[in-house]
DNA sequence: AGCACGCCGACT
DNA sequence: GTCGGCGTGCTC
């Protein structure tokens, strides 16, 4: 008797056995997609394995149902990705495996199957052929530092990272593009994948890919696609009729038999890592899929993160440097100056220099970009009498003041409320909005600045269908001003009559807890600032801060990327901090933070001697309590990252079973290289 | 994860 | 006397 080993999306150990009757035999092959019973419902599964031997009693073996020949087997590689995302995230290799299918195949497919999927293989895809122009002529002229990384990675044999470090501006793209032209030509069915952070944020990418390539078929891939339009993408690149797939963090998984070149665009950029259900790292499993692929794969951005950074100097990865702003066209000076807003206290959130500043601007009928990472009017409201603050009754946070539809809003769960005409506690009419949001500057600035053009884009201004392309394009079309937003106006817009950006309140950041907050602050400053002198002409930038002689404030003004980085690096080792250590992150979430404590308290005490692996004391979670929720977690490390894997492994096990027998009932999760801590 | 089975409160 | 709460346990 055949036996087929099929992974199915449930937390199950290992894969289940199935019998392969005799008539499927001939279509069933390793990396098959089938249907097979599970309890009383029929699941999409994977067959892993093949075998004439049962681990289970033969008599327990229930049939494969069906085996979905018309579509090819996934490949060893995709395979051997998948198992690798489930065993590296502690999680099943079906609950990675599974997930990662397209609509069409994640759930049983139906009578209708074949003819949905010759639907979806009509379906446009790019321009839809499979032939290439390679000989496709480049839209651009590199300069001699984008010559250097294309023959780098031309050159490149095998399993070879590359991390491209280049300032804003210097080209990366044509660089990604020039890499992928020459695998595409070398090879007529190579594929390549691009991964980007957010595809809606970079239509431009999308576009030009397009353009370069008009032959090779672009498939893109986004949680943001129908369903019917994922599948088809997909299909696309599973068959190869796609050469080049442009995605987010899901592409990562895309199935490409033919994977020539990985490409990691602004891979510090944190939406590469899943914030719920398997908490993988796309740009580190860009990394492992192109080591089982052989292939090479490009890491780029202006400001790498720190552990991307700590690779390449131990010459892990290829640095490849694009120092030089590309283009040709002449380059403005930037100057990046530090306002003390304790010589000169801001008034309605400005300082005095950043008025002047603006006003010098619009006079020179020039415009202007002022960051403040926070919507809303004011963070908080408080009452003048007797103390009281706005706060989230469901969260451990503050509630922020919307001044245009008077409510108070939680930016964590989206709890609102009408804003109370008097203190809820003492009565007093006198509630004062404490702090500056983006609304309340677009009023400021309205105030500073009368007769300006003034327009604001935040997740608020936001809300309606292409409502920020609309407020983008009146800037490059010079009908606005002034444009105040949050780190929207930051990615990667290539506004030509910005002459000066103001950065209004860095100095959250710049004192908080985590460890990883600098590396996040010198990203998003080094990107606001990358949006003035694009034009040519004398540029500046503002920073208002109480700490205008802070180093990273320093290295930003030097615009000094490695000085920073080569310095976060000395403070994390000194601090065995990441990468010079390993962590994952166990947490629990229950209606009282005592019971999610306990849980992990015991959790804690289960591990005994843990060896080389360390575990903290279990905390309340930074922000305690979410959506009714009480949170708390528990750090474990070890600077061996084997011993760290081998050891969760045992532990969660234990975890499971405390978490069981807990009552009420506690929820939790485990997070390996968790980003927030 | 689903989806069963299995024991204790408000309804026809 | 039943319908249904979610606690517990299994899925090849």
């Amino acid at each position: 008797m055949t036996i087929a080993r099929v992974v199915v999306d449930a937390p199950l150990a290992q894969p289940l056995e199935y019998a392969l009757p005799e008539a499927l035999q001939a279509a069933a092959q390793i990396g098959s997609c089938c249907v097979v019973p599970l309890g009383r419902r029929q699941v999409s599964g994977i067959v892993v394995a093949l075998t004439h031997s049962a681990t289970v009693d033969q008599a327990r073996l229930r049939a494969v149902l069906r085996v979905v020949d018309e579509v090819a087997p996934l490949d060893a590689n995709w395979l051997a990705l998948t198992a690798f995302s489930g065993t590296y995230y502690q999680h099943c290799w079906g609950e990675v495996a599974v997930p990662a299918l397209p609509p069409a195949l994640r759930t049983p497919p139906g009578p209708r199957f074949l003819a949905s999927l010759q639907r979806l293989r009509q379906r446009e895809v790019g321009a839809g052929h499979a032939a290439t122009d390679g000989a496709a002529q480049p839209a651009f002229a590199l300069n001699a530092e984008q010559c250097t990384a294309v023959e780098a990675i031309d050159a490149a044999v095998g399993f070879a990272p590359h991390l491209l470090h280049g300032v804003t501006g210097s080209g990366k793209t044509e660089v990604y593009l020039e890499a992928a032209a020459r695998r595409l030509a070398r090879d007529p069915r190579a594929q390549v994948l691009l991964l980007v952070p957010e595809i809606n944020l970079t239509p431009q990418f999308e576009a030009r890919l397009r353009a370069r390539f008009p032959h090779a078929g672009v498939a893109v891939l986004h949680s943001g696609l129908p369903a019917a339009e994922r599948s088809a993408q997909w299909l696309a690149a599973h068959e190869g009729r796609a050469r080049l797939v442009l995605g987010t963090r899901l592409a990562v998984f895309a199935s490409l038999p033919q994977l020539a070149l990985i490409v990691v665009d602004e891979e510090h950029d944190a939406s590469f890592k899943a914030g719920d259900g398997v908490r993988y790292s796309a740009r580190d499993l860009a990394i492992k899929r192109a080591q089982l692929a052989r292939v090479p794969v490009v890491l780029g951005s202006a400001t790498p993160a720190i552990e991307t950074w700590a690779q390449a100097q131990r010459g892990r990865y290829v640095l490849l440097r694009l120092a030089a702003r590309a283009g040709g066209g002449a380059q403005g000076q930037v100057q990046v100056r530090m306002i003390d807003t304790r010589e000169d206290p801001p008034q309605q959130g400005l300082t005095q220099a950043v008025r002047t500043a603006l006003q010098a601007a619009l006079a020179r009928g020039e415009q202007a970009l002022v960051f403040i990472n926070r919507r809303g009017y004011a963070p908080v409201i408080a009452c003048e009498g007797c103390g009281w603050v706005s706060q989230c009754v469901r969260c451990s946070t503050f509630a922020a003041y919307h001044k245009g539809d008077g409510t108070l809003r939680c930016h964590h769960c989206g709890w609102q409320a009408r804003v109370p005409r008097a203190c809820p506690t003492c009565g007093n009419v006198d509630l004062r909005a404490v702090g500056h949001g983006t609304q309340r500057i677009e009023e400021a600035l309205a105030d500073v600045l009368p007769g300006a053009r003034i327009a604001r884009l935040d997740r608020d201004s936001t809300r309606k269908r292409h409502a920020a392309r609309d407020a983008l394009d009146a800037v490059h079309a010079g009908e606005t001003d002034v444009l105040v937003g949050t780190q929207m106006i930051a990615k990667g817009h290539d506004f030509q009559r910005v002459t000066l950006v103001a950065v209004l309140n860095a100095d959250a950041q710049l004192v908080a807890p985590d460890f990883r907050a600098p590396e996040r602050l010198f990203a998003t400053l080094l990107q606001v600032a990358g949006r003035a002198g694009r034009s040519g002409r004398a540029s500046e930038v503002l920073v208002q801060t109480r700490y205008p002689t802070h180093p990273l404030l320093a290295a930003l003004a030097a615009g000094d990327y490695v000085g920073f980085a080569n310095q976060q690096l000395a403070e994390r080792e000194s601090a065995q901090l990441p990468p010079f250590v390993h962590q994952a992150l166990l947490t629990t979430e229950a209606r009282v933070m005592a019971h999610a404590l306990g849980v992990l308290g015991a959790a804690r005490d289960a591990a005994g001697d843990a060896g080389v692996v360390r575990l903290f004391d279990p905390v309340p979670m930074p922000l305690e309590r979410l959506a009714g929720m009480h949170r708390a977690q528990l750090l474990v490390e070890s600077r061996q990252r084997a011993a760290l894997q081998a050891f969760l492994v045992g532990w969660l096990a234990q975890v499971a079973r405390i978490a069981a027998e807990h009552r009420p009932r506690v929820r939790w999760q485990i997070e390996v290289d968790p980003q927030q801590i």
